[in-house]
DNA sequence: CGACCGATTGAAGGTCGTCAAACTACGTGG
DNA sequence: CCACGTAGTTTGACGACCTTCAATCGGTCG
């Protein structure tokens, strides 16, 4: 639950014409005269794990594309208590909503060691004012948060614990890019699945008696996905 | 859990330049000129409640803007079950995924009487083309979808049943323009908040008892809101 | 009237939260 | 280098909360 400021390990100027995930990212659609269009520049961050990218009451300047790793979106409440909203991974954008001129919607942490690119909220608005070709971008993303929120709510937030956990392991195995997955820790899986640390912590261990997940080094993990599929019918 | 096939109550080709919540509408911003790109017919619909608008299967081919009335997204699953995972009032526009050249990704139903516009999606596409006065109505939803998600899952999925079921109430009375305010079945609040219907039943009966909420005709409700606000503390 | 559906209520049992303690990993400082 | 403190994880016991199953009640519609 602590809150560690931002650490910008700034690398370089991006190349976007060359960036090794064009395909994937917000201004993929982009032509060589529209990237005439951006005047501040897009620089490349790396963050450890625990870093925050913003806070709720950050100054809502930038965006950020995410070239490698893992976000939490987290709502902190009053009463010391967290609930995180949703995951962010390769090619998703962070902090989309400051684009709809509004503040911060959360707080996003990284998970995972990250690497994003920061870019200025006033070169997106004036490409997007300036071409249509960011727009299917746009949308496109807009629409994704759509998607995760209705499986957060659906698969996440629904049933039992044991299925919860589940459903959770399964998902973060699909948005691995590796065999092993990324394991948060007990307090953010109850945080994900409106469960307490120790109920988390319980499933864990019981799916690791059972032999369907192992745990690997810290944070990471490994699992039957077959089996384990089989649990939830 | 019963689907009704929509019956569709035409009533007239709609005057959008002459529409009673044209301030609240996607089309808000748009101009005499802009109208004019509207090639096929807008038309105003009448459902009576448990009536659907569409189901997640139903060709893409149409957007609906709310005029008054309670739209339900549905998401049904394989066995029986079903998780209601956001609830659409005035103004709001439903469908908004198959702007994206998705299918829809919920069923939409009726829950109060319901008046809608239904859009052509070749038309919103257009004008969407032709016309960049429609993209700040269009984030504008998006943003409004995320935030709803958001608020779904920390408010509405997180914490004890009865918790929940006051968040519910207060959130349901928030949406309304009446003092009153729409009640849902057991069935739906247990949808909406993860919980079986027997608890909503019971948080109900106990909030009846306590004297903090009163229930009316069928479907309607309203409350001390100032002392079940209190209750949430 | 009888059938049916939704709401309500009760009883019993299971799941999960709470509180507490033990354990592990890790880093710091003696 | 080891002792110690800290933070996170695991485990246990217990109780509260919620689900499950069942019965009842009330209203509506044929």
């Amino acid at each position: 639950m602590k809150i560690e400021v931002i650490d910008e390990v700034w690398r370089e100027l991006s190349k976007c014409e060359m960036c090794g995930i064009r395909d994937l990212v917000l201004f993929a659609d982009l032509n060589e005269d529209d990237f005439k269009l951006i005047h501040q520049p897009i620089v490349d961050l790396q963050l450890k794990p625990f870093q925050t990218l913003y806070r709720s009451d950050d100054s809502p300047d930038f965006v950020y594309t995410i070239r490698s790793g893992l976000v939490k979106l987290v709502n902190y409440s009053s009463d010391g208590h967290y609930r995180i909203v949703r995951l962010l991974g390769k090619g998703d954008l962070v902090g989309i909503e400051v684009l709809a001129g509004l503040p911060y919607a959360h707080c996003a942490e990284a998970l995972e060691p990250l690497t994003v690119c920061r870019i200025p909220v006033s070169e997106v608005q004036r490409i997007n004012r300036d071409t249509p070709r960011l727009h299917q971008q746009m949308i496109a993303r807009w629409q994704k948060i759509s998607c995760d929120a209705d499986y957060w709510i659906t698969e996440l937030s629904t049933g039992q614990a044991r299925q919860r956990v589940i459903r959770l392991l399964l998902h973060l195995s699909a948005i691995s890019d590796r065999s092993d997955f990324f394991l948060p820790s007990r307090e953010d899986m109850g945080a994900m699945l409106g469960i307490t640390t120790e109920t988390a912590s319980r499933m864990i261990s019981a799916l690791r008696n059972e032999g369907v997940l192992h745990v690997l080094e810290k944070n990471r993990a490994s699992a039957e996905l077959e089996q384990m599929r089989a649990l939830l019918i």
